[in-house]
DNA sequence: GTGACATATCCATGATTGTTGATATGTCCG
DNA sequence: CGGACATATCAACAATCATGGATATGTCAC
């Protein structure tokens, strides 16, 4: 159980980067009940279109959620898969469990 | 089952700017093998002791990891509880799922 | 095609964050 | 006490990020 292998720094700083700010943690939170629009986001958040339509990107670009087009509609919803992935590391970097391979050479 | 109460967005935000950034990421890394005094992390990382010491301000600030005094060194490791609440939270928001209550106003 | 609507992108500005070098604090040893 | 060492803090600057308004793109209804 010590030779899974953990994803690079640099990856996981940006899937945390893309839960970092309040309003894209308000934005996955409304997306965990369902797939949304963004004027369902919009609404519901009371903020302005274009900065919505921002912190979308950086939750699109960190791989946390997926867009489907629906005639005028665009809908967002989770990726299971990085969540699942974001689960799995966070769970790994418990004290002591040390568990996948260091990425910084710490392990001589 | 959807009655656990979730920590707040701004809460949630700040454990996640903690670890939004490949350094932090590092550090953290390096101590969920065992706890380590500032030097040890400064070499190995090869960073400079303000930057290193900045960088660790910012985890402690987000409860992330604890400190502990021996003679002249200061030897950090992670805090367990708040990794758990970050593992459950992570969890708690998988597509579908919306365990807890809904800090936004999306649920009529 | 035209106009209304939904969303994305661009640009400028302000706010926050990260880096560096200098200095301060605290601890040990002689 | 004084000097060496470990770490923290400060101040200035650089870089990144978030915001709002304007504009562009794409889709539908007529």
């Amino acid at each position: 159980m010590t030779s899974v292998t953990r994803p690079e720094p640099a990856r996981v700083a940006t899937w945390f980067h893309a839960l970092s700010d309040e309003t894209r943690v308000q934005i996955v939170e409304m997306l965990s009940h369902k797939e949304r629009c963004v004027c369902e986001l919009e609404q519901v958040l009371g903020i302005a279109q274009s900065r919505l339509s921002f912190h979308i990107k950086v939750l699109k670009d960190a791989g946390l959620i997926s867009d489907r087009r629906e005639g005028r509609w665009m809908f967002y919803g989770l990726e299971r898969e990085t969540l699942d992935q974001i689960a799995a590391y966070t769970k790994s970097v418990k004290p002591g469990k040390h568990a996948g391979s260091c990425a910084v050479a710490c392990c001589d």
